[in-house]
DNA sequence: GTATATTAGTTTACTTTGCGAACTGTTAAC
DNA sequence: GTTAACAGTTCGCAAAGTAAACTAATATAC
């Protein structure tokens, strides 16, 4: 794949932000050693900050993504050796989801590989922009999620919708 | 799915990012009353505004995607006669890509639905905050351009991999 | 001018991923 | 104790990306 960045001043936000999102993974991916680490690098912080009290159904939410494909996901990563199903004490139905010690030993370049992309992609903005960005994306979930919850009206004519 | 939206201060950005294309592709077909307009929108804004000069290469670069699943959008598209596909005069390879009167029937609703989208997502954010989110969008965008396209061993904090 | 290489688009086959439905085992509600 | 709800699994299907081989048309080299 060689093409990729034509100038498109009119592209519209969605197409920037996907475009924005594929870039990010695949610089990601080139500054995570091992490939899965790089795919699932997200699950794999989260298990680290919550360790031990994470299931396979919290990481279904967290990660937004379907639970068939996190019992997929999590066979990857147990074959691998970096995680584990343990049994919950109080509940049988509960897998926890644990980091073996081969997947904490990627935690640090993990958290090294985004700070680099983190920074390189925020490179020529000042702090105080770069701050707002972050606070606008925020923001901005805030405000889908919002609109994905309210009973909503699905398509009004033209503009007469809430918001 | 019910869940979403656990308030996730450590969500890392790229999780963020992937949480705000979903909900708003999400919202976008919500709005937009024909299914394929509703996936495809992008290109076929793309094709009212640059009228009668793209070929299927144009579409895969501007959209980013393979050219194989473009044959079957494009494929697709057609059977719904929203576009069709011309020969181009000067050169025979290249298919001319057009929306036809149904395709650009759809044109106007998009507009509507990603206005209504747009300024939905920004509620809550002043005009200056939400420019200086578009500005920093395409900052972001052109930087990891950059870096994609530099051969780039920027910092191997393990064992070198050129690629 | 002919041979070769390149390009746009297509086809085929493979893989990945998400999703719905049905299933097991476990806990909660009554 | 029966029933309902939930976590996780399995299966089958459909959508979407990828790679390789192919056709047709054009460009380049000689």
């Amino acid at each position: 794949m060689k093409i990729t960045s034509i100038r498109c001043p009119d592209l519209p936000l969605s197409r920037r932000i996907a475009m924005i999102l594929k870039q990010y993974h695949g610089q990601m991916r080139k500054h995570i050693q091992h490939p899965l680490a790089g795919k699932y690098y997200p699950l794999l912080l989260r298990l680290d900050s919550k360790a031990g009290h994470i299931t396979q159904q919290d990481l279904v939410e967290y990660l937004g993504i379907d639970k068939t494909s996190m019992v997929r996901i999590i066979d990857e990563l147990v074959q691998a050796n970096l995680i584990s199903r343990a049994p919950h004490p109080a509940d049988r139905r509960f897998h926890q989801i644990l980091l073996t010690d081969s997947g904490k030993a990627l935690i640090p370049e993990i958290r090294v590989a985004i700070n680099l992309v983190n920074t390189s992609m925020m490179n020529g903005l000042s702090t105080a922009e770069s701050d707002q960005f972050i606070l606008s994306l925020q923001h901005i979930q805030d405000n889908l999620n919002q609109l994905d919850q309210s009973p909503n009206n699905d398509c009004l004519p033209a503009s007469l919708k809430v918001d």
